[in-house]
Formats: C-alpha cells, sequence, structure tokens
DNA sequence: GTCTATACGACGATAGAC
DNA sequence: GTCTATCGTCGTATAGAC
C-alpha cells in the first residue's frame, strides 16, 4: 500500500540528493577536498549534520560521487559532439562554445574539482585509475574527432591524440585563468581553434 | 667575537631552510595546503615537530613564503627572456623550453601549486591579491613580447594580454596535463607556438 | 639548537531522542 | 525522517627538558 508515497518520497530524497551534491561541488572546488568540512556544506542546504549521513556514507563518498558524475558527464558531451551533424570543424567549435558557455564559475568549479582530485595523493589508487579512464575516454573522443579532420585536410598534421591534449589543455588552462581574479576573458573560439587548424 | 661561528651558524641555518623549503614544496603540491600535515614535511627532512617552528612562524607562514618565491622566480624569468637577445619569437621559444625543461615533475609541482595558491578561500585577501599582483606582472612582461613580435609582423594580431594569457594557459594546462598519471608527451614548441603565428 | 610531551581545538562520524 | 548531543581522533602549536 501507499506506493505513491514511497514514490514520492524517493523523488524528495533524490531532490535533496541534488541539490547537496551540487552545492557541495561549489565548495569542495573553492576549498579543496581536506579543507572542505560537513558543516561547510550542511549549513549551505540547511540541512542538519546527522541526516547528511543519511544521503552519503562519508566525505568522501560524496566527493567521490561528485566527481564520477563530472566526468560521465564529460564524455557524455564529447559523445554529442562526434555524433553531431557537420564537420570535424564545426563539431570541435560547438564543443569548444559548450565548453565556456554557461556560467564561468560553474565550467571553473567543475575543472577545478576534477583537477584537484586527478592530482591528489588522498583518493585512492582505484579511484585515480578509474578516474583517469574516464578521462582518457573522453580524450580518446575528441582524438578520433581530430583524426577525421586530419583526413579531410582541416587539420594540422600529428598524432591525433597528442593534438588532443593541446586542444584540452588549452581549453582546461582557459577554465582556469577565468577562476582567476586577474583578468577575465571572453574566449575566442577562433584562437583556440587556432592550434589546429591546417 | 666568534663572528665566524655566527656566520656559519647562518650559513647552515639557511641551507636548512631551503631544504625544508623545498621538501614541502613538493608535499604541498601533492596532497594540498590543508591535507599537508607538519609532520608530514618535518618527517620527510629528519626535522623534529618542535624545531619546525624555530624556522616558520606557522604552517600558513611556509605555504606562502614559498609561493611568493616561485611567482617571483616566475617573473624573473620572463624578464630574462626580454632582455634577452634575438627576435620575440626566439625570447618566446626560449620561454617555453625553459618552462617544459628539467625535472617535468618539478616544473608540475610549482603550478599546481600557484594553481591552488590563487584559487583556494583560504588564503586571505591580501595575500591573495599580492599574489595576482606578482602573477599579473609577469603577464604584462609576456604581453609586452607579444606586443613587439606584432610590430615586427611575426605574431598574429589582436589584443598583446589576451594572447598572452592564451599563451600562459596553453602552456599550464600542458604542465597540469604532465602531472597527471594518462598520457605524458613531449611538449613540442612548435605546437604551443603555432597558437601566436602570424 | 634540538628534542619530547602535552595542551587545546577542530572535525568526522555515530547514537539516540522525537 | 530529522534533529541535537557526544565520542574519539587527529593535528597545530607551545612549553619545557637537555
Amino acid at each position: 500500500m501507499a506506493p505513491k508515497n514511497d514514490e514520492q518520497f524517493k523523488i524528495i530524497r533524490d531532490q535533496r540528493y541534488e541539490e547537496i551534491s551540487s552545492a557541495a561541488l561549489k565548495i569542495f572546488a573553492r576549498k579543496g577536498f581536506a579543507a572542505t568540512k560537513i558543516s561547510d556544506i550542511t549549513s549551505s542546504v540547511n540541512l542538519s549534520h546527522g541526516l547528511f549521513y543519511h544521503y552519503f556514507k562519508s566525505k568522501e563518498n560524496i566527493y567521490v560521487s561528485i566527481i564520477m558524475n563530472v566526468l560521465d558527464m564529460f564524455i557524455e558531451t564529447v559523445n554529442e559532439a562526434e555524433n553531431r551533424k557537420g564537420t570535424p570543424w564545426d563539431q570541435l567549435v560547438w564543443f569548444t562554445e559548450l565548453t565556456f558557455s554557461g556560467s564561468p564559475e560553474e565550467a571553473s568549479d567543475r575543472r577545478v574539482l576534477v583537477n584537484e582530485a586527478q592530482h591528489s595523493d588522498t583518493l585512492s589508487n582505484e579511484i585515480k585509475q578509474e578516474l583517469n579512464q574516464k578521462y582518457a575516454t573522453a580524450l580518446k573522443g575528441i582524438a578520433r574527432i581530430i583524426s577525421k579532420g586530419q583526413q579531410e585536410g582541416i587539420f594540422v598534421d600529428g598524432d591525433p591524440l597528442e593534438l588532443a591534449i593541446y586542444f584540452i589543455s588549452l581549453n582546461q588552462g582557459l577554465l582556469l585563468w577565468n577562476s582567476k581574479d586577474i583578468h577575465p576573458i571572453k574566449v575566442s573560439v577562433n584562437q583556440v581553434m587556432r592550434q589546429l587548424q591546417a
């Protein structure tokens, strides 16, 4: 009986889960894993300390789940770009525009977060490996697009995987740049694409 | 009397100071400020816990002093490039080669460290401002080189400061890339310079 | 100058009331 | 399901012996 209540509970629970994750992402990105206190998260969403642990097993647990989620979306975006209509050039332009569209803060936060996770010593090797694997998957997608573009003669010659690394490095370097408070810029897609132009 | 002893003490103290700083840089870069324990630092250089505080006032103190030092060296390198013989192109090639020469780990560590410091919420605003100012100083140096190159017609058109940001972002993105354990690459100076090429 | 021992506070996680 | 109260641990910084 009352299956409807169960479902509604689940929906509320899921919404709350998302709300907590989203707030936590921002805080983790800005303070780092170690410096982030559970109370930082709970106070930002009006959640009691105790109840937090009904949603997540531990601090590491929420941290890892957030990062995996970000990486999955990253892979998904690359796949969308690859399956899109248009030339490889158009596909990467679309990807770049998407990377720098929307709130710069959110994009920066995601980047900073993943960056810290990949680099940090606090995560176990298994998790870091899984993380790197997801990242590598996305990278290979970019490399495939570049490779196709090379065959069509619109991209510069060279190892597609290496070119993908240059491409991604510039993208992420720019994202990180705009998270600093020095001189934020409106990223020019053309300038980013220059790097690959034949 | 015994001024020689005093001097030798100072030399030993300075050497020890450098030794601690150098070890701490590596650890801070890999674990982040918050996750780094004083004992991590002291145990890596065989220093007792108590004695550490004869060298540095606090954990934040050593952290900030290391970062300021890294940034000063960064500015110094840009100045050297600018005052060098050769075309602006040669100057930036030299700078890029230097950036990726030597131990990739050390270069990555410095980059990761400064990156965290610039982004982190734990540092006071005064310090972050000083830090950003140093960074901006270096950036303006790069911009001047680019501007000169534009006048000579060897660099692409555009706001020199913005182009400097692209240039630095790519450099740093690549440094961060090589600090990940996915697919380290030997950075090609030509590929980096493509971005500025007229 | 170098060490050991300890004070003191902070934080993650849990227990248990409602 | 939600809260408050508390435990246990860890880590910075200091005090004080040698």
